[in-house]
DNA sequence: GAGTTTGAAACT
DNA sequence: CAGTTTCAAACTC
């Protein structure tokens, strides 16, 4: 506490990082203090926060054991003014400063957590320790070879960032602190939820500057979240039956890496582990969906959660709408769609199949793993939409609408939108031959040509214009339910009233495209 | 409190 | 720069 100031009476630091202390450190950096922004400075500026404001006008000079960011970084002249081993709360209890409990560094390394903090060891457990005034030389050489090491060794690890959560707000019960760790954590087991982490013991999310892996510490996680609000129980059992890779949650730079290594089929280098994590976390998923007693011990926001966190790692929004509109209505619109779709089609292209339609839907027929009999049914089911007009069940027929698109007539852009509405809303109906059709969807791209890419886009406009007219009005029913919940209970038992309106409009719609 | 795990720092 | 070792904090039992 009363250690002497070794910078004191220096005067400026003259000869580079030899003759550095921490002070001289400040100095040299001019522009950007050193030590303030260092997290376990910023930590133990926090408990003497309170301590410091009642000592503030009897110590002009303040007396902060870590600088804290509203003071000023020039007024930390010396060890002596940033170390304190104990701080008096206003409620008088007495708080200690980090001790620590080195034994073969002599605090004079960075594994120290005094002599990183750039403090005197005062009170600590260590043993043969150097980081006191009694080894001043001893302490300055060894300040000098980790700088020589690293010139920001000294400085604070977590950079501070204008990024703010997306809507700007803070997030209820998180208190996490906005910056990022500047070279970024490195973990492997911990998920960064642990203070391992020094991400996450910094209290800050991972960032791109991150090489973490199986990473739950990113926005929007619920895990951490959680922990910082103290369900840490929760948490850990989820984590113990979710496994490791449940969440795939990976820092952005890596998960740009690997996700498209997922597309790509290409392995990057390090890449595996995320790779089979994804993987996992997709047959989980599916698995936990198909089962939900799959994961008994798993709390519900969690799991679903891990739902959201498996579609995007910042899209925790739901909308409104997802109590009101029900899956049915989903399927329903999406039939919908694939009937206007194949209308847009056959309009568009003339109702005849071209030699070269053909030997592409051959194509892709023959390759996929459905049978040759299935094959038969779906082009007969095809000529029949396109011929015969209205004639889509919406059942469970062979001649599935959704098969038959994918079969024929959608554009590369539609297909992809139907695969995708395919793996999330249909799972449970879902066919092999569908997902067969997904990954052929590259090879159908592949040979398509000019003519068809022409009537693909004018196709693919039809359908999206109407299926944006139908959702608006689905939006604009639904947010009248919000808004009156009390009639929502009429429309509900009226069979989706505000889906069958929206889809009626869909339906005129579609046959003013075709007067026009 | 002892033993283990973890990841940063240091070293090669 | 990658791999290995050392180290001390964090964690578990």
């Amino acid at each position: 506490m009363d250690k002497p100031e070794p910078g004191s009476g220096s005067g400026p630091a003259k000869t580079a990082a030899r003759q550095l202390d921490f002070t001289a450190i400040c100095r040299a950096s001019a522009a950007t203090a050193i030590l303030p922004d260092h997290p376990q400075a910023q930590l133990q500026s926090k408990l003497l926060a309170l301590a410091l404001k009642r000592q503030a006008e009897a110590e002009p000079k303040g007396n902060a054991a870590r600088p804290d960011p509203e003071v000023d970084p020039k007024k930390i002249e010396s060890p002596k003014v940033r170390q304190q081993s104990n701080v008096e709360f206003k409620d008088g209890t007495i708080k200690k400063q980090k001790q620590c409990n080195c034994k073969n560094s002599r605090c004079l390394k960075l594994y120290c957590e005094c002599f990183a903090a750039g403090i005197y060891c005062n009170g600590c457990n260590c043993t043969n320790c150097h980081n006191n005034v009694e080894h001043e030389s001893a302490r300055r050489e060894a300040v000098g070879a980790t700088l020589e090491r690293n010139p920001n060794a000294f400085r604070s690890k977590i950079a501070k960032s204008p990024h703010r959560s997306q809507d700007n707000r803070i997030e209820a019960g998180e208190v996490t602190t906005v910056g990022k760790h500047n070279k970024g954590c490195n973990c492997k087991k911990s998920w960064c939820l642990k203070k391992y982490c020094e991400c996450f013991q910094a209290n800050i999310m991972c960032s791109e500057n991150c090489r973490c892996i199986d990473c739950k510490n990113c926005e929007g996680s619920e895990e951490a979240r959680a922990l910082r609000q103290g369900e840490h129980t929760n948490v850990m059992a989820f984590m113990q039956h979710g496994s490791t890779q449940a969440f795939g949650y990976i820092p952005q730079a890596i998960k740009k890496r690997k996700i498209q290594s997922l597309f790509t089929g290409e392995a990057p280098a390090n890449t595996l582990d995320n790779r089979s994590a994804q993987k996992y976390s997709q047959e989980t998923f599916l698995t936990s969906l198909s089962n939900s007693s799959h994961l008994p011990s798993i709390p519900l926001h969690a799991a679903a959660a891990r739902a959201t966190m498996l579609r995007s790692s910042d899209s925790m929004y739901r909308s409104q709408l997802a109590a009101i509109r029900g899956l049915k209505d989903a399927k329903e619109l999406c039939s919908r769609l694939v009937v206007v779709s194949a209308e847009a089609s056959s309009k568009l292209a003339g109702k005849k199949l071209t030699a070269n339609e053909n030997a592409e839907i051959d194509q892709c027929e023959t390759s996929s793993t459905t049978s040759n009999q299935l094959h038969k049914d779906k082009v007969e089911s095809r000529v029949q939409v396109l011929s015969g007009g209205d004639k889509v069940q919406t059942g469970s027929s062979g001649s599935d609408p959704v098969d038959i698109q994918h079969e024929r007539a959608m554009s590369p852009g539609t297909l992809e939108l139907m695969c995708d509405e395919q793996d999330r809303t249909f799972l449970e109906a879902q066919s092999p031959s569908v997902v067969g059709g997904c990954s052929k969807q590259p090879k159908i791209s592949s040979s398509t040509t000019q003519g068809f890419t022409d009537l693909y886009a004018e196709q693919e406009r039809l359908v999206l214009t109407n299926f944006l007219n139908c959702l608006n009005r689905l939006v604009t029913s639904g947010s009248m339910q919000v808004m009156h919940p009390s009639s929502s209970q009429t429309v509900r038992e009226g069979q989706q009233e505000p889906l069958q309106n929206g889809i009626k409009d869909f339906k005129l719609q579609r046959n003013g495209d075709h007067l026009h």
